[in-house]
DNA sequence: GGTTGACCTTGCCCTAAGGGGAAGGTGCAC
DNA sequence: GTGCACCTTCCCCTTAGGGCAAGGTCAACC
């Protein structure tokens, strides 16, 4: 198998394969012309990849992912700590934007939304008030 | 005023406040040795962009707000726009967080984080089952 | 045998919003 | 006159990719 069936098989770009190559998450073989060879592991590989990206894991968390997926060792309380802490970390993402949503949505709720120029959103940026003050 | 000083009054970081000049959002003066020159409102309009910034603008929509808000002809209907799709984007972006938080959260709880290999966060990422699926 | 088209290779530049640092100019106090 | 703090521009690095260009390879068709 070539990048390209690979690609279709495992629905990540052949770009995104050659990249995941280059940061050590994939060694697919070569034949002899240099071409890139893929075998049903590697498919599996990427396709366990698209996984953890979607999942909204980072490169190197997926690559941990990935290490204890082919640990026949590994401990499931390992694997528990790595999702633990990435959901964590969404979570702190999620209140972050929530935070911004709150703020913005009660100054959009005060403008009046007209053709005149005094609106509460731009004037509280402007004023630094209360939510929008640097940390 | 000098950069180090600008930096410090409005909380923008020297290196920020050249590349908000460089990519068109201020244009302080220059002294004639060269050095930045900046005016209270120069500092102002940092501070509103550290504003916009903190309630999750991308540059490009901090460029119009501050455009709107030196505009003394702008319409508050404007700015709502602006504001309204903002949230829409931080809506959109929220929403993915939380379908992954559901996904991962759902695979956690089911996994008994012992010493064993068996892991169903591990297994529904090689299986690619339902909410895993690329769209 | 020659050509065409699809595929492959590497290499480079671009994105957003910065951080870090080098090399060199300037200003001021001692 | 020297040292230090500040300023200037320029370049490289980050994440997770996208896009393009020059050149190699392979199979089919004429």
């Amino acid at each position: 198998m070539n990048i390209g069936e690979a690609a279709k098989a495992s629905g990540i770009s052949r770009k995104m394969i050659r990249y995941y190559e280059s940061i050590g998450l994939i060694e697919p073989g070569r034949s002899v012309n240099g071409y890139r060879v893929y075998g049903p592991r590697d498919i599996h590989a990427l396709q366990f990849i698209g996984a953890a990206r979607r999942l909204g894991f980072s490169l190197p968390g997926t690559g941990e992912l990935l290490r204890l997926w082919q640990d026949r060792s590994r401990s499931s309380a390992d694997v528990k700590r790595l999702a633990d802490g990435h959901i964590k970390e969404l979570r702190s993402r999620a209140a972050e934007l929530q935070a911004m949503m709150d703020a913005l949505e009660a100054l959009a709720a005060a403008c009046r939304a007209d053709e005149r120029p005094d609106c509460p959103i731009i004037e509280a940026m402007a004023k630094q008030g209360d939510i929008l003050q640097a940390r």
